[in-house]
This record gives C-alpha cells, sequence and structure tokens, in this order.
DNA sequence: AAAGTATCTTTTAATATTCTAATATTCGTA
DNA sequence: TACGAATATTAGAATATTAAAAGATACTTT
C-alpha cells in the first residue's frame, strides 16, 4: 500500500533525536534559528539542516523577518502525536528501565 | 537531551512502509506470521526481519503456537498514534495533492 | 530418527542518513 | 557597493537501513 510510504516518509521526520528537540522548543510557539541552536548547543548548519527535513515533511513552517527566520509547527496535532508517543513510552516501564540503566552507562 | 534518542528510535520503528501496514493489519487482532505474509503479499523472511525490529522496540509481542507465532500489538495507544498521525495527514489536503500527483507518477 | 512446515537469523550489496566542515545566499546598514 | 549577521546549502566520509538470498532453528507428524 502506496499510502504506507508516506506515512513512514512522515515517521521518519519524526526519527531523530535533533528534530524531537526542536519541535519540544516550537510547543511554547515559534522560535528563530538562532534561538533554536543556542537551546539546543549544536551547530547552526545543523540546525538548518533539521528544519529543512520537517520543511520538506511540511511539518513546520518558516516566516521571515529581516534576516531572522522563525519556524514554528503547522499542525499543533502534531504536539498530540508526541503525547501519545509520550504515554507510550510511559506505559512500559520496563522498558524505561532499561533505557535508564542505557542512559548511565554512558557517562 | 538523551530522551529524545529513545523517543527517536521509537519513531524510527514506525517509520517503515511494510512495519506500518503490518500494524493496521493488528487493528484487527492477532496475526500470524503466514497470515501477515499472505495480506501483504512480500517474502517471508522480510516479515520476519519486519517484525525483528517491532519486537526488538517493544511495539509487538509474539505468542508461539505449535510452530505458528501469533504477533499482537502490545500497547493500544499505539493505534490512537496512528489515528492521529492519519488527521495530521488529512489536515494538509494540499500536500495530500501532491501524494497523489507523485502516486500516478510512479505507474 | 526423518521429513515437512513455519519462522528466525545471518550475510551481502545497494541505498539512505548523518555529521562536520566549507561555501553560498539573503538582508540590513554603513 | 562593501560588509557583517543570520540562515541555507553543498560535499564527502562514516554509519545505518534495506531487500534478497541462503542457512539455521523449532515443532509436528510419520
Amino acid at each position: 500500500m502506496p499510502l504506507h510510504r508516506f506515512k513512514a516518509e512522515f515517521f521518519k521526520a519524526l526519527a531523530h533525536p535533533t528534530r524531537l528537540a526542536i519541535l519540544d522548543q516550537l510547543r511554547a510557539g515559534e522560535r528563530s534559528v538562532q534561538e533554536l541552536q543556542q537551546a539546543l548547543a549544536i551547530e547552526q548548519s545543523n540546525v538548518s539542516q533539521q528544519l529543512a527535513v520537517l520543511r520538506n515533511k511540511n511539518i513546520v513552517d518558516s516566516r521571515k523577518e529581516g534576516t531572522t527566520v522563525y519556524y514554528r509547527v503547522r499542525d499543533p496535532m502534531i504536539f498530540q502525536l508526541l503525547d501519545v508517543a509520550r504515554i507510550i513510552f510511559n506505559n512500559h516501564l520496563i522498558d524505561t528501565q532499561e533505557m535508564l540503566a542505557t542512559l548511565n552507562e554512558e557517562q
């Protein structure tokens, strides 16, 4: 079924830590690239690249004001989607503990 | 933020046409590998590979009965997630039309 | 134990994604 | 028009994902 290919593309756009972090930032409203860069503490070109992915999948919109570009999430439903995802995460405490173990290993 | 890495992994598991098709099949309840294979009309080992991805991310559970293995979605919230995703899709008719155009090109 | 099913895993080559660094573009201002 | 600031794009190496084929495992029946 070809519709599944498009939905897969959509989920693929969400399937990246930086892009999820960007979307979390945008929960509070629109943000400039610079603000995002500072909040996430990553390189400028990296922020732009990830924003480009979200833009190409129509997940975010941008607005230019002078040299500053402001981004915002196109459909608030996206946040609802992320909320449901969070609930699914919380539902599986066993997995969460495994996750915490992994997180500890990393330091 | 490291939590975002885990959420990204979760979305990555959904970001594949075959896996989305499998989840759609599982909406009606548990299904054997064989049933999934027939419904999706793809190779058996491919079905197993995709099921392995869903299993590793704790999205599906399996149950063995003789030589048959039945799969089911672990948390019904997954379907709610897919439903919200569908709504987001439907909200953007412009994109949908672009999508249909692409679909036509393919034949 | 042998043979047949159903499922799973491994391997390999092709393709896609990611990160980093470098370069380009766009706009405001001197 | 030249410069600085903000953002975007490109290029290339490293890594990850994919599909297909082959081989391995597990269970049932004989």
